[in-house]
DNA sequence: AAAAATTTTGCAACAAAGTTGCAAAGGTTT
DNA sequence: AAACCTTTGCAACTTTGTTGCAAAATTTTT
């Protein structure tokens, strides 16, 4: 069943290839968040590097992923809910990251409170990441 | 005037080496976070690449500098506060990346909300990072 | 203050991550 | 199904980060 992946892609005005599928498909499957090396793992041999990474740079662009900030030097990409919308600043998110397995979690049921900035500053995106042990990994 | 930097390295039971002079003087000219590639460009042809990435490890490891998480994919290293312990999870911090000029900043007076976590989550380090634009780069 | 011991540096070589141009293949539209 | 537009894969390249090792610098010892 794929009719999901196919519909968001239609709904962004992509044409619906193979690779998108695929790769929108692992995203729907997946609990959490990606980084680009998950993504060429779980393809194999499938795809071309560059193609997966012209997917994903795709994707950000029409508001279908989102990128997570991490201290360590990958970056993750995570499915936006539906309300994100490409260009925007999107809803703000909590993500959990696993020190021990290394996965990411989108907490969406926590909320991010209002920062209050420096006179002069402007917010247009609050990213909050929580980092730790996450509930599969605790001892 | 170096003794700042000098009297730092000695503190973290460090060698006084010109490299690690220098760099951490640059750190404490810099208002806001520095990623490897800004470092590696202000210092010239002066010191291999290398080193420098040895040196911010270092820094790291020893408490001296921490590293901002961020979407885009460069890792920024900023000072720590003294109380700031190796090893230990620093005090967390609040940050502010500016989309115009790129520089970041460490909101120092504003502390981070504690997150309530699902069953089984435990917190590490929460990081929060507001990006927008800063007050240098507002029209 | 010089010699011995330890650390750090720079080089070279490599591994990984990301980018660009372009022809071939695949999707879309009429 | 033909014409058109978009995406893919290849090749070549740039950038970023890592490792081992001998030379140089720093610290400690005498």
């Amino acid at each position: 069943m794929q009719e999901a992946a196919i519909i968001t892609l239609k709904k962004h005005e992509l044409s619906v290839t193979d690779t998108r599928k695929k790769i929108l498909q692992f995203f729907l499957e997946s609990a959490g968040a990606l980084t680009h090396a998950d993504i060429e793992q779980q393809m194999g041999e499938a795809f071309d590097r560059v193609t997966i990474y012209r997917t994903l740079q795709t994707f950000v662009e029409k508001g279908i992923i989102h990128t997570i900030p991490s201290a360590d030097n990958a970056i993750r990409y995570a499915l936006c809910k539906d309300n994100c919308a490409a260009g925007h600043h999107h809803d703000d998110h909590v993500h959990f990251l696993c020190n021990d397995c290394g996965t990411t979690y989108c907490l969406d049921h926590v909320s991010v409170p209002k920062i209050k900035l420096p006179k002069g500053f402007t917010a247009n995106q609050t990213d909050l990441v929580v980092s730790g042990v996450c509930h599969k990994c605790e001892a």
